[in-house]
Formats: structure tokens, sequence, C-alpha cells
DNA sequence: ATCTGTTGGTAACTCTTGTTACAGAGGGAG
DNA sequence: CTCCCTCTGTAACAAGAGTTACCAACAGAT
């Protein structure tokens, strides 16, 4: 039952009321890994709660290359979809599925109301907020400050956290667009990785050693 | 008097009771160019609404490398400082006034108390946190997707901007400190720029034709 | 087994950016 | 004016990253 399922994930988040509330409106929504949810310049209706999986939100320029901003994990949500959907702004950004996932899609017109009258949604929408800043924060630190050898390993260690498996599936090519760089450059530096004992490497399978 | 201050510049923001008890808890806080107004880790306990002039948002990383975030200016908010005043978090950027600037500050007690009984208040902060992830995302796109000349000029640009004049008065080191990179390699650029007819330069003056 | 498309490894080269070093120009203090 | 410090220009070189090209290894289809 989605009340349940949604008491299980969210229950120390919200009070019962509400939890009732987004049981009552709230639709839920499986995805499987590598579905597109959202893309840039979409029109926002509804605002997704993650109960399980994991959500990639992805950047584009007008030339098409993308880049990897973060990762949407259980019990988060895309802050940005909120304000997004109250003033009926498109989509900065692009989230496709990482994992097989599930969420609860709750319509606009309700988060508006519970904005007044639950404090605690009230307060999960600011903590968003806020979680969504500090990760941005964190992309820039590591786009600024970071050569792209510990960009790669560190986009590896995040690939492993939220998947929860420490081997990563996926070609040298995908890795080199979620990094805004090339396969060669990416094949290099993997090889430079193993090298140093920190990954082993096999086809459509990277094992990260160094978590 | 502040009310008057204060109306001119959020009276199509803020209704009249509002505005009266803003003007009624806040304080009015002027600042010289370059003073620093927070950094990072510092506890923050009230929210600044900038009246005029310009704030620059720092951030650094462990080796006290900078890298510029972007500009504040008037009629705007640091909406981080919203969320850590609430949580009672630490100031994850560092911000610098970049012009003269005044500002209003809010304590945080009344913040809390307006976020329920103010609409306008709660789409502030809301429009706030929107604008400033815009930001951080357009800053995003700048280290990712645009090579060195570019962000530069865009750098250039925007400084123009929020100080509305096209001379900047800024040594190349100045300018290389925000952008995160040597002075070196500013001064090559700014010479290129300057042969493309894009800008002019003299000592401790950079004027922007290309705005 | 053979063919074919995908994936990964590597070399060679270019381009951008970072580094080191040094010299000259400008401006203020004495 | 002279001294000194800051700011700017430039050369030469190093390192990181992007590009092109080619081949080998692998997996699935016929």
């Amino acid at each position: 039952m989605l009340l349940d399922t949604l008491t299980e994930h969210y229950g120390f988040v919200f009070e019962a009321p509400l939890l009732k509330e987004i049981a009552q409106y709230g639709q839920l929504k499986k995805v499987a890994a590598g579905m597109q949810l959202m893309d840039i310049g979409a029109p926002i209706t509804q605002m997704p709660l993650l109960l399980s999986g994991a959500i990639k939100i992805l950047r584009e320029d007008e030339k098409g290359d993308e880049l990897l901003l973060y990762f949407i994990e259980r019990g988060d949500t895309c802050a940005m979809s909120f304000s997004c959907c109250m003033g009926g702004a498109k989509s900065e950004i692009r989230a496709v599925a990482e994992t097989d996932s599930e969420m609860i899609m709750v319509p606009v017109s309700q988060m508006e109301k519970w904005m007044f009258t639950y404090k605690s949604w009230q307060q999960f929408i600011l903590d968003s907020y806020q979680a969504r800043m500090k990760e941005l924060l964190q992309t820039v630190d590591t786009l600024a400050f970071l050569r792209m050898d510990d960009r790669l390993l560190k986009h590896l260690q995040d690939k492993a956290k939220v998947t929860g498996d420490d081997h990563i599936h996926a070609t040298h090519q995908e890795i080199a667009y979620d990094l805004h760089t090339s396969r060669v450059v990416i094949s290099r530096l993997l090889k430079k990785l193993e090298n140093e004992g920190k990954i082993s490497l096999h086809r459509n399978d990277i094992t990260v050693i160094d978590l």
C-alpha cells in the first residue's frame, strides 16, 4: 500500500496527516534504469519524492554537450522542480534514472497548500533546496579545483555509492559524456588508475577498489 | 527613513505590513567596497536584503584557492544564509562587497515567523533560492563549457554590469584570483582580447568595449 | 566458424593552460 | 629626482587535456 511505503521512507520527515495527504494525491511511478524523466526546457507539473533508486541530474549546453551535476537518492526530491512548478518555469536540467527507481509524483496544486499548512513540508522544501545547493557547490568545486583524474575517481566512487555496488557497468564513452570529455581521455586515465591499484578494469565493468 | 528606502526597493515585492515589520526589526548596514561580509565556516545569524551596491560570492578549497561564484545585486538576498540561519549551519561561501553597498540585516527569529504569516515573504525566499540556483548553474556552465578567454570576457562583462561602469578598476592578479588561474594567463588573454578589439588596457583600468 | 558492430588500448600530435623567469613602466614616498 | 614597490608584458618551457587514427579484443548474429 502506498501509505505504508511512504511512511517507511518519509515517516520521520512528515507528520501522519501530511503522509496521508501525500498518499491521497500522490501517484506512484516506477521507472527503469536509463529512462529519461525530465528534459531541459520541459514544463514541470509534478514534483517527485524518491522512494528507491537513484536519479542523475544533467546539464547541457547549446552544442548538446552534457555534464553530470549530481545524483538524487532515496528520501530526496528535486527542489528545483518545486519553484519551477510554482512559477510555471521550464526545467533547467535533464533527469535520467541511474538505477531502477520508484517515486511518488505530487501535483503542484497540493504543494502550494502544504507550504502554509504543514511546517514539516515547508522545512522539507527548504532543506531540499539547501541540500541541492550544497551538491551544486560540490560540483563547482570539482570542476574548478580538481584535475580530470581526480574527477574521474570521484565519479566512480559516487556512482558506486548510489548504486550500492562497487562494480560499475558503464562503457568508457558513457563516463566520458558524464564528465564532458572524450572517450580516449577516460580510457587513458582509467588505465592510470588501474596501475595505481585504485580500480580494476574489465569489459563493461569497472571495479572500484579505493572506495 | 528606513521604511522609505525599503519601500523604494522592495515595495513591489512585499505588502505594506511586512515592509513595516522589516523596517522595525531590520538594521541598516553600510559597507565599503572590498569589505568582507561573511567567511566560510562562519555561523550565520542574520540575513541581508540588499538595497544598493553589489556583493561578490566566493568559494574556496582546502588549499585556499578561490573562485568567484556570482554577484548579488540590489533587490536580492543571499538565500543560502536563510537555511543556514534556520538550521544553525555554517556558511559555505565567502561574501565580499564588490562596490560600496547598503543592506538591511534581518534577524533569524522574525524570518521564521514571516514564513508562515506572509505569502510574499515565502515567495521571496523561494524565488531567491531559485535565482541563486540558476546563477550557480550558470557558473557550472561557464566552468564546464567555456575556455579561459571566454570566461575572462564574460567576467569583465559581468563586472561592468554590476558596477554600472565599463571601466574596470582591478589588477590582473585580482582577476586571476576570481577566475582561479594565474596572473600570467590573465595578462596573456587580456592582451589577446585587446588585439581583438573587445577591450582596451590601461594601468589598473580595463575598458570593456564589447558589452 | 565467420562476419560485424561495439568496446577498449595506445601512439602521435595539437591546443590550452600553468609555471618560471625576467624586464620595463608607472606611481608614490622621501 | 631617486628609490622602491607594484603592475604589466613577454618569452620559453612543462603539463594536462583534446583529437585523430588505427588496431585488437570481444560478443552476438548468421
